[in-house]
DNA sequence: TATTGTTATACTCTATAACTATA
DNA sequence: TATAGTTATAGAGTATAACAATA
């Protein structure tokens, strides 16, 4: 299939509109990988935006509407944050009032964290907003591709979370 | 094939040690690509470290090395890095005696960047730790399971791309 | 008028050390 | 002693607006 559409800096090309070469970092996964994410980041961004919530607070109310009481600790092990600023990041929830703290009852050094209400509705939103994201996403993609996608991905998961064992 | 191996964490289970709940999220393919990301910036980075650049910084070395002359406005676009911060970037690469600045010929706004010799070498050896990298991440991936993955990145950014033309 | 690069600024994310209160 | 969470702080990445020089 060709390609019609062009970026309106091609409509004149001379030699000093000449594209920048990526062919060779286009053939490293780590660089393809990230500039995948770097464009899906952006994307979900604008798609969540009348949430006002950051990617990595939408994730957390997320974790947290299916975890409800989970500590700050385990949740910030979860989605690979330090707990310095998990904390910042919950609080900054608390503040919106999507997120509720208490101290944890087998533990009194543990804080519980749950979703209030409001934070609930967010939650139903956004998992509405992520399955928009993801068939947009993945429009070009067949059901079988995208679970082959998935498989890869979680291989080289597996792969790197070998690497964090003890 | 079993998973024999576990994390510390999991000699004890108690109450409290109880895994969190990601099996949702783990079928959001925005949600995987993020994890898969940030996996493979942390391994990458302590790859890169003897090097003493940055993800980002490493980047730039490498399409300046297979760009030279290239100006900062383009390469600032081909990575997805606004102009201000690439400035700042550039001018930390130059001040580490890596990347050269000079005015372009035609063009007397235009600045054209280059690597210097030590960029150079730095670009040799950045080039081999990327393919060191690649093949520790990708280890469990067949060269067919490599190329598909290839593929199927490449499929969606065409997608994700074509939302930024006009 | 528009574009290239720069400065200034602000916000987010990340990482570490030092502290507290519990265990 | 060790762990959970916090505070403080510093570095990096990202985004926008305003500016000077040039096109």
């Amino acid at each position: 299939m060709a390609r019609p559409s062009r970026r309106k800096s091609d409509r004149r090309i001379s030699r000093t509109e000449r594209r920048v070469d990526l062919s060779w970092l286009r053939t490293v996964a780590g660089f393809s990988l990230r500039m995948l994410d770097l464009r899906m980041m952006k994307s979900y961004s604008e798609r969540i935006a009348e949430t006002r919530l950051t990617p990595a607070a939408a994730t957390v109310v997320l974790v947290v509407d299916g975890n409800p009481g989970v500590s700050l600790g385990k949740l910030a092990d979860a989605l690979l944050i330090k707990r310095p600023n998990m904390t910042k990041l919950v609080k900054r929830l608390e503040a919106r009032g999507l997120i509720r703290r208490r101290a944890a009852a087998d533990d009194k050094r543990s804080i519980s964290v749950a979703l209030t209400a409001a934070g609930q509705r967010q939650a139903k939103r956004l998992r509405v907003l992520q399955d928009v994201q993801d068939n947009f996403a993945l429009a070009n993609l067949s059901h079988s591709e995208r679970f082959q996608l998935m498989m890869l991905i979680s291989r080289i998961l597996e792969t790197l979370d070998a690497e964090d064992r003890v």
